[in-house]
Parts: structure tokens; C-alpha cells; sequence
DNA sequence: AACTCGGGGTG
DNA sequence: CACCCAGAGTT
């Protein structure tokens, strides 16, 4: 709190939360977006519906990455009604390599909701849209303010860099007395209506103007009314994150063949990519270099049941999955014999196994690297 | 406050 | 490669 003591002779009765005049704020803002705003598919209506949808694709995910899944999945599913009535398996489908599978069984589970719990009308108020299954603080201030003209803030990657640096804020950002100030700063200056367009504005100036590396202020709007700017310390505003220690990892994944049909499980809700398919997959030991895979057939007896020989090596790939670097060896395998025998997961959850046309993969949500090596079989 | 959850874009 | 991304939910 001593941060905010620092008393300048305020040189006027009512201080801005920015330097300069909030009007003049709020006009450079407006004006700037008019210019520069790009042409994105979901500012194409207000639709709560659609509103909602590209803030769910859009957490902690690129814009360019979703404007062709938000175009896939509204045309497939236009209403809150087609998504409440649509299998979990179509949506998985639809959200097939966006990553965060959760967002999508939660958005089909907050679809449910909307229909059940508020008639198919999507709820006006914030704290009722942060009720719902998946949608946050940043998310129902986005939804309420862009859809509903809600006089509410809103804060994610964008915004907080920039207003770090509008405030000059040099402390590190995750702390919650940072995202108290931050979530204040962005109340703070809220115009009195076109709320929703202020909003996605400030997060359009983050995104095109005051970048990560190398902001360029000399084009920004609101050089003028910023702090860290004024100190000549942009570059150095926000901290930077502590950096993650990545932990490497080897496991194999198996095409077990048999005639034209290939083994595949279902992820179960206790485990990553939970609800859809993969491939069997086991942990190798770290550093191995393709060189001791013998305990591989013993591994796939012991899951299901079913014995194969150990062919040739597909490919490799290599992927990450928050801390973890995995090298996945991807090998072929042919059916000699045996029934898949049920399964059931630490959580009591059926483990479903099953044989597939290799052609009929298509249908089934498979993970990236499933989807991968679905595509290196049937070319 | 730390951890989990993906995958791709970018320089 | 490293860093980043219109976060939410759990521990």
C-alpha cells in the first residue's frame, strides 16, 4: 500500500486512474480501435451464443488458432439449443486439436444449464454467466459487457500487460495483491457505456501495439497515458514469469493391426484428454533411445488382454503437455491373439477399448497425436 | 500460491 | 529452441 502513497501534489480535485484525462483516455481508445480493429468472425453479431463460444476458444489460445474452429463449430452447431442436444462426441470432435479439452465438456455441460436453468436464454447478469460451468471472472465480464452492454471490467493476458504498464506496475503479476490492483485499474476505467467495444479494444491495443518484445509505442494510442512509458521503462514492465523446469519424458504409442481394424482406447475422466481416443500408450524409460522395448508386448497383455508382435517403428513425435517434454515412439504391432477384456479405471469409470476401421477413424475425437498417426495409416 | 490442463504461432 | 496465448478449476 505504501506504492500508492507516494503523493504527487495532485495537480487536480479528482485524480485519473490514468496520466492525463480518463475523456481523452477514453477518446484515443475509441479512435484507435475504429482505425486498426481487425475483421474477426465473432464481432460479426452480438449473440451471447457466439459471444460465448469464442471466449471459451479463446482462453489461453491464440486468435489466428480459433478463427476456424469458432467458424466450424457455429456453423455445425448455431444455437445454446443444438449444442445442449448435440453428443459429447461431436463437440469433442469439433474441438479436436484446440487443446484444454475441459472447455469443451464444460461448455456442453453450461449448454445444458442455459437450457435447464434459465429457459435457453443465455443469463444477462455476470455473477449468473460466472455461475456457469467454465466461465471465470475475465470470461463472464467479457460475455456480460460485449453481449449485454454490462457496465463490467474485464482482465487477461492482453490487458494485463498493458495496464501493468499504463499504471507502471513493476511487481510481479500472479501475486493476488497485483491482480487485486489490476482488476481495480480495470474498473477504474470503464466508460459509461460502449463497454463491450472499450473492452475489446484495450485487449486489441495488447494484442497489435503493446506486445510482449518490443512494443511499439511510438503507434500506440495511449503512450500518452502511460506511466511506464513516461519512465522510459516499457520493455521492462511486467516482470517476467518464472520459467517452467520441463521434465523429459519417453513413451510409446501402438497401431496394433489386425486385418484392417486398429486398437484404440477412450481417456477416462480421471486422465488427460479425457473423453476422447488415443492410441494404447505406455512409459518408457527416460533416455531411451528406442533401444529396450521388449516389456512392451507383456504391457499391452497385462492391459487388455491382447497379445501382438512388435513390428517396425512409424515415426516420432514429439509434443509437450505442461511441464512435461514427451518423445512419443510410434510403433506398429500385429494382432496374434486374445479378447479385450473389460476395464475399469481407478476412478471405477469403464475403460473402453475397442477394435476400428482404420477408415472410420475420422469419426472419433482423437487426441493431436492420435489424429497424427491416424493420418500416416490411411496414406 | 502453486499446479494442471494442449497445442500452435512466432522470432 | 524460448516465449507466449481474450483462463478456469483444483489442491
Amino acid at each position: 500500500m505504501a506504492k500508492s502513497a507516494r503523493s504527487q501534489p495532485s495537480k487536480k480535485e479528482t485524480s485519473s486512474p490514468v496520466r492525463g484525462s480518463l475523456a481523452a483516455f477514453h477518446a484515443h481508445v475509441s479512435a484507435w480501435f475504429e482505425q486498426h480493429q481487425r475483421d474477426l468472425p465473432w464481432r460479426k453479431s452480438q449473440d451471447p451464443y457466439r459471444v460465448w463460444i469464442s471466449e471459451i476458444m479463446l482462453q489461453q489460445t491464440q486468435v489466428a488458432t480459433v478463427k476456424e474452429y469458432f467458424r466450424r463449430f457455429t456453423a455445425q452447431l448455431p444455437t445454446v439449443h443444438d449444442l445442449a442436444d448435440a453428443e459429447e462426441q461431436e463437440v469433442l470432435r469439433l474441438w479436436e486439436g484446440l487443446g484444454y479439452y475441459r472447455r469443451a465438456r464444460q461448455l456442453h455441460a453450461a449448454a445444458k444449464e442455459i437450457v435447464s436453468r434459465f429457459e435457453g436464454k443465455f443469463p444477462r447478469e455476470v455473477d449468473e454467466i460466472q455461475s456457469l460451468p467454465g466461465i471465470g471472472r475475465y470470461t463472464a465480464g467479457a460475455i456480460a459487457s460485449i453481449a449485454f452492454g454490462q457496465r463490467a471490467p474485464i482482465l487477461e493476458a492482453n490487458t494485463q500487460r498493458l495496464y501493468a504498464r499504463l499504471i507502471g506496475w513493476d511487481e510481479t503479476l500472479t501475486t493476488s495483491a497485483s491482480q487485486k490492483r489490476l482488476w481495480q485499474f480495470a474498473e477504474d476505467i470503464l466508460p459509461s457505456d460502449n463497454v463491450g467495444i472499450f473492452n475489446q479494444a484495450l485487449m486489441e491495443v495488447g494484442s497489435l501495439v503493446c506486445t510482449p518484445k518490443n512494443p511499439d509505442c511510438q503507434q500506440c494510442p495511449l503512450s500518452a497515458h502511460c506511466e511506464a512509458y513516461h519512465q522510459g521503462r516499457q520493455v521492462e514492465i511486467p516482470r517476467p514469469k518464472k520459467k517452467i523446469e520441463f521434465i523429459p519424458i519417453t513413451e510409446i504409442a501402438l497401431v496394433v493391426r489386425k486385418k484392417n481394424q486398429v486398437l484404440v482406447r477412450q481417456c477416462g475422466q480421471d486422465e488427460r484428454w479425457a473423453g476422447l481416443w488415443d492410441f494404447p500408450r505406455f512409459a518408457l524409460p527416460t533416455d531411451n533411445d528406442s533401444s529396450d522395448l521388449s516389456g512392451v508386448a507383456e504391457q499391452l497383455v497385462e492391459a487388455v488382454g491382447v497379445r501382438a508382435d512388435l513390428q517396425q517403428h512409424l515415426t516420432t513425435i514429439k509434443h509437450g503437455v505442461t511441464k512435461y517434454r514427451i518423445t512419443l515412439l510410434c510403433h506398429e504391432m500385429t494382432y496374434r491373439q486374445g479378447r479385450l477384456k473389460p476395464q475399469t479405471g481407478p476412478d471405477g469409470q469403464p475403460r473402453v477399448w475397442k477394435w476400428i476401421e482404420v477408415s472410420q477413424l475420422g469419426e472419433l475425437p482423437l487426441s493431436t497425436t492420435g489424429r497424427k498417426l491416424g493420418r500416416l495409416l490411411s496414406t
